[in-house]
RNA sequence: GGACGUAUAGCUCAGUGGUAGAGCACUGCAUUGACAUUGCAGGGGUCGCAAGUUCAAACCUUGCUACGUCCACCA
């Protein structure tokens, strides 16, 4: 086989994915391994794959990816995430389109359309996924709204309402009256809109003045239950206690004290809205007002509707808040313009105001007294908080956790319930307080049906059937029903009616998202179930990994891939082993919607941390810097990333520009840059197979005898090394760099450069020098034969092994970055009994080899010296010149013979004499102890040769200047460390000679 | 009002005490044996400002400025 001249993503990547997946090679069977586990934040099956997602999830396959190599039992847990009121919204919006709309069915009818919808068109990004290369376990995907999941929410919701952490409240909620539903606290957006602030002036019911109030929301008014001034404002202090009739509705309203009230702001007096507004809430109740007395003056769409003490005038009933198009009028232009005509408008300030927006709606939210479902979230908290302190959970990076304890310690309640049909509906039913002789009396007449507004009682059960018996159950012991009663399954009030139990109902409402997703780093595992997984089917039916053989202890023999088949998946041997989960990737966006509540409700299930990492990752840019956002239009789609430069080449650029703390900015020329890096790593694996290098055997470094292979298997252990630290530490962009440098530096700009002369000693084109002859190959893709002498078949030997087993090494190391290129070329390297998805991680175990690296590393040196020298001199770097040294130490003239057939391919030293240069024009080059003279025969000007000598000992003479500042400082040579000082001195000693030979190559130059 | 982040080459970013690096862009040179999605060489930065600590500061401390983000009930 050999490798295509050109490099195509697309054609590779289609195979791989399918292959990887139809083997089963996500979840290799490792039951005797280590766990390392990730569960991906399941994306909402109305999305599609965005910039972002290209982030987060090229992170989570890198470790995951990572860890199979390390042998690790991986498990990347994949699923999607139903999005309430995303996907409710979907599908109402495709009704509309059709003049069709949700209530024109029942909510069994919608619910079935929705799940149409999710099994037709939801879910393309898991498609999009497998295009990034990500190696979730696809063969168990989940969905939030799944029968496993299913069961777990019930019993979280059942088990927190019996410990009273969950429990039924009547408060201000934010409501959306876009959406017609209440929303958490994180659901609200404030922003800052230009509005008014609206002076009016209150008269007092006793004719003896007025009092001035200021508000932002006028048309409150209508709803005003009192005045409030602070206590301590001696401006009002004859006016509290006094009663003031409100225009418009005459209501009488008391003027009261209450901190909130700021002197400093309007006329320090205050109108108190109890049931709009939040403040105003709290005010109320502190006046003694309870929830239920609290006034209302709004419907769930933000239409005036008449108060329960039906002062409201009739033509304001039906307006909305502040209007909506096509409106004429609406509530607060009419109670500002009528305000106005009573002569009661004192004035009207233009004025910022922070108005609160629902994040998906976009409406204004209206604060309103309903009945909904809260989670005790900060007896939750507590543990959670102490997780983090203790170290249970890492934040990284760390700066993260104060934001973190900032928002935990200061919980709110946690609005749970959702006014939708999308979703998992309360488990709580209610029933109608009954009492005995009210029984007797309906069992027998045929009066109206309960009056289901009267103080329900609330059963809250996993099934239906268990709250009908805890309904049964209550009534009985309260009512002392005859103990024969039978329990009846009753469904409707009339059913009951007709029977002697009441009627039970289920609440209509469904959770909010979050309270399943919070869930996920463990229902997913099988909690609460220990069974097999919820769909049913064994994991992966066809096959596990393939036999992998072991025999020759090389890379193939992966401690912990046994043999394929099914493997055994049982819940409670998955959550045992998978639980806590290793680390969690995730945005910082959702550190309180998602990561907060996965710690609180995993504690308090599990009794341990869900993650024992939790790495927040920033945003992905535009290239402006501003945010990306569909309505902008300036969004960047991965998948046009991946068609124009590749999976591979987008997955590294996440990676590199992955910085921890930082956001990224959207830089399409890196993207670029990484494609051009797999194109080179392409070609330098073409190069590797034309020349004889194959596939390796060892997982050890081999032995090796020349300095160059010696040289660069030190250079892959200290790769590694600092690669390994990286992954420890989760620093991405380090990792990508340490790889690109180590491919490209030095394995193709050097080493691949340097085995030249030893692979395929060519004579160089026209030129009269050695080496054996090689006739003009027509083919650069046929492996050379060797043609060297006996001595030198040992070092090609040596060097093909090296090289291939190098190449290996950067393949795996590689593979998580790149997991298409990788396997591509891995199998384009020769026959391999395994994919390098399964490969192991190198451990090459080997040292680096000073006396190698140094020769390395002066060879390096001087190729880059005679380079510089005739650059800047306008000499043709083909020039082949001859040299001669003086002052060669024993050991420089045993590299220059060693070296010899390099310096003449790399830097055109044909001859390199330790006779004396002949006199004459020439090229003075240092390095370390030796001077090289390269006559130059009168090809150039002296002077040119002369001016760079001088410029390079200008430039030495500028860091001695510096180096005998600090040398010549006293407290330099007392207080800073010995080790500093004596560096300090080496490197004085070294520019000064390196000075002094470039002075007197100067003056032989005369 | 709190909290956090960022400020380094033209651009995008690394660099956590010993006189600054990468990618892209730029300049010059190179074109039959891996690669122009390339190679070689080069130019370019008083590390936002100010003060302090230190023998020594891009790095530690404080203040300031600019930009950004989150949280918070200012009617």
């Amino acid at each position: 086989m050999t490798i295509d001249k050109n490099f195509n993503p697309a054609a590779i990547e289609a195979k791989w994915f399918a292959h990887w997946e139809e083997s089963g090679a996500f979840r290799p069977e490792r039951p005797d391994a280590e766990p390392y586990t990730i569960v991906n934040p399941p994306p909402n099956v109305t999305g599609n794959l965005h910039i972002g997602h290209a982030l987060d999830n090229t992170l989570q396959d890198i470790l995951i990816r990572h860890a199979r190599l390390q042998g690790k039992d991986a498990l990347w847990v994949v699923g999607m995430d139903h999005a309430g009121i995303a996907t409710q919204m979907v599908v109402e919006r495709q009704l509309n389109e059709r003049q069709d709309k949700r209530t024109n069915y029942t909510r069994e009818e919608f619910i079935e359309k929705v799940w149409e919808w999710k099994e037709e068109s939801g879910g393309q990004i898991t498609q999009q996924l497998r295009r990034l290369g990500c190696s979730m376990d696809w063969a168990n995907e989940r969905f939030t709204m799944d029968e496993g999941m299913n069961k777990a929410v019930l019993k979280v919701f059942v088990d927190m309402h019996k410990e009273g952490l969950i429990y039924r409240d009547k408060r201000l909620v934010n409501w959306d009256p876009g959406l017609k539903t209440a929303i958490s606290d994180l659901e609200v957006e404030t922003r800052e809109i230009n509005g008014k602030f609206w002076h009016f002036s209150y008269p007092l019911e006793d004719g003896s003045g007025a009092i001035s109030v200021a508000t932002t929301r006028p048309e409150t008014m209508l709803a005003d239950m009192a005045v409030a001034v602070h206590p301590k404002d001696e401006r009002y202090t004859d006016m509290v206690g006094k009663m003031v009739r409100l225009p418009i509705t005459g209501r009488l309203v008391p003027i009261i004290t209450d901190d909130h009230a700021d002197p400093e702001l309007g006329s320090g007096a205050v109108k108190i809205t109890p049931g709009h507004d939040f403040n105003d809430f709290d005010v109320g109740k502190r006046a003694g007002f309870a929830a239920s007395e609290m006034l209302n003056m709004l419907d769930g769409e933000g239409r005036v509707v008449q108060t329960s003490d039906g002062l409201i005038p009739d033509e304001y009933i039906g307006l909305y808040r502040f209007g909506k198009e096509g409106e004429a009028t609406n509530a607060r232009k009419m109670v500002v313009e009528a305000i106005d005509a009573l002569g009661l408008l004192e004035n009207v300030e233009d004025r910022v105001i922070q108005t609160p927006f629902g994040d998906r709606s976009n409406e204004v939210i209206e604060p309103w007294l309903t009945d909904q479902w809260y989670v005790d979230a900060e007896t939750l908290a507590k543990p959670a908080i102490d997780a983090v302190r203790g170290g249970d959970i890492k934040i990284v990076p760390k700066s993260w956790e104060k934001t973190y304890f900032n928002w935990m310690e200061n919980i709110q309640p946690w609005c749970v319930s959702r006014q939708l049909w999308w979703g998992h509906r309360i488990p709580a039913w209610y029933g109608p307080e009954i009492h005995k002789n009210h029984i007797m009396k309906r069992t027998g007449d045929d009066e109206q049906p309960y009056n289901t507004e009267m103080n329900p009682t609330i059963f809250v059960a996993e099934t239906e059937v268990q709250a009908i018996e805890l309904a049964s159950r209550a009534y009985q012991k309260k009512n002392a029903l005859p103990n024969d009663s039978k329990v009846q399954v009753v469904r409707n009030q009339q059913e009951s009616f007709e029977s002697i139990l009441p009627a039970i109902w289920r609440d209509d409402d469904v959770l909010d998202t979050w309270f399943s997703s919070a869930l996920w780093p463990f229902a997913t595992l099988g909690w609460p179930e220990e069974t097999p997984p919820w769909n049913g089917e064994v994991a992966r039916s066809d096959g596990g990994v393939p036999p992998v053989d072991r025999a020759q202890g090389s890379l193939r023999s992966h401690p912990s891939t046994t043999s394929g088949g099914p493997p055994p998946r049982s819940g409670a041997e998955l959550l045992a082993r998978h639980y806590p989960n290793d680390v969690l990737i995730s945005g910082f966006d959702i550190l309180f919607f998602w990561d907060a509540r996965m710690a609180m409700q995993g504690l308090h299930f599990m009794g341990e941390v869900p993650w024992k990492t939790l790495y927040l990752h920033g945003l992905v840019r535009a290239a402006d810097g501003s945010k990306m956002s569909k309505s902008k239009g300036n969004t960047v789609d991965p998948l046009g990333l991946i068609d124009q430069y590749g999976a591979d080449a987008l997955r590294f650029f996440m990676a590199a520009m992955e910085s921890q703390g930082r956001d990224i900015k959207m830089d399409e020329s890196r993207v670029e840059g990484y494609r051009n890096f797999a194109t080179k790593l392409w070609n330098a694996a073409r190069f590797a197979q034309s020349n004889g290098i194959g596939a390796s055997t060892t997982l050890r470094a081999p032995e090796a005898k020349l300095a160059v292979n010696r040289w660069i298997i030190g250079e892959t252990q200290t790769a590694l090394d600092k690669l390994n630290a990286a992954f420890e530490e989760l620093r991405f962009d380090g990792m990508a760099d340490i790889v690109y440098h180590f491919v490209w530096d030095q394995y193709c700009d050097w080493y691949l450069e340097l085995i030249k002369p030893v692979l395929s000693p060519l004579p160089f084109r026209g030129g009269a020098g050695g080496g054996a002859s090689q006739p003009n190959s027509d083919s650069a893709d046929k492996p050379h034969p060797n043609p060297s002498p006996e001595g030198e078949g040992l070092d090609v030997a040596e060097t093909r092994e090296v090289a291939g087993w190098v190449l290996d090494q950067i393949l795996v190391m590689l593979h998580p970055f790149m997991p298409f290129i990788t396997e591509e070329l891995w199998h384009e390297m020769g026959p391999r009994s395994y994919d390098i998805i399964h490969a192991k991680w190198p451990e090459p175990r080997a040292d680096v080899d000073a006396a190698a690296s140094a020769e390395i590393e002066w060879l390096i040196k001087l190729v880059g010296e005679v380079r510089t020298a005739k650059n800047e001199l306008g000499i043709p770097p083909g020039t082949k010149m001859d040299a001669f040294v003086r002052d060669a130490s024993d050991a420089t003239k045993a590299r220059l013979q060693s070296q010899s057939a390099a310096l003449a391919r790399l830097a055109r030293l044909e001859n390199v004499s330790t006779d004396d240069a002949p006199d004459g024009g020439s090229i003075q080059l240092v390095v370390d102890e030796a001077t090289f003279v390269l006559p130059l025969e009168g090809v150039i000007d002296l002077g040119s040769e002369r001016a760079r000598i001088e410029k390079a000992i200008a430039a030495l003479s500028k860091e001695l200047a510096g180096l005998d500042g600090r040398l010549g400082n006293a407290n330099f040579i007392e207080r800073a460390k010995p080790e500093a000082v004596e560096k300090a001195r080496a490197d004085h000693a070294e520019k000064a000679a390196e000075v002094g030979r470039l002075q007197a190559a100067l003056a032989r130059l005369g």
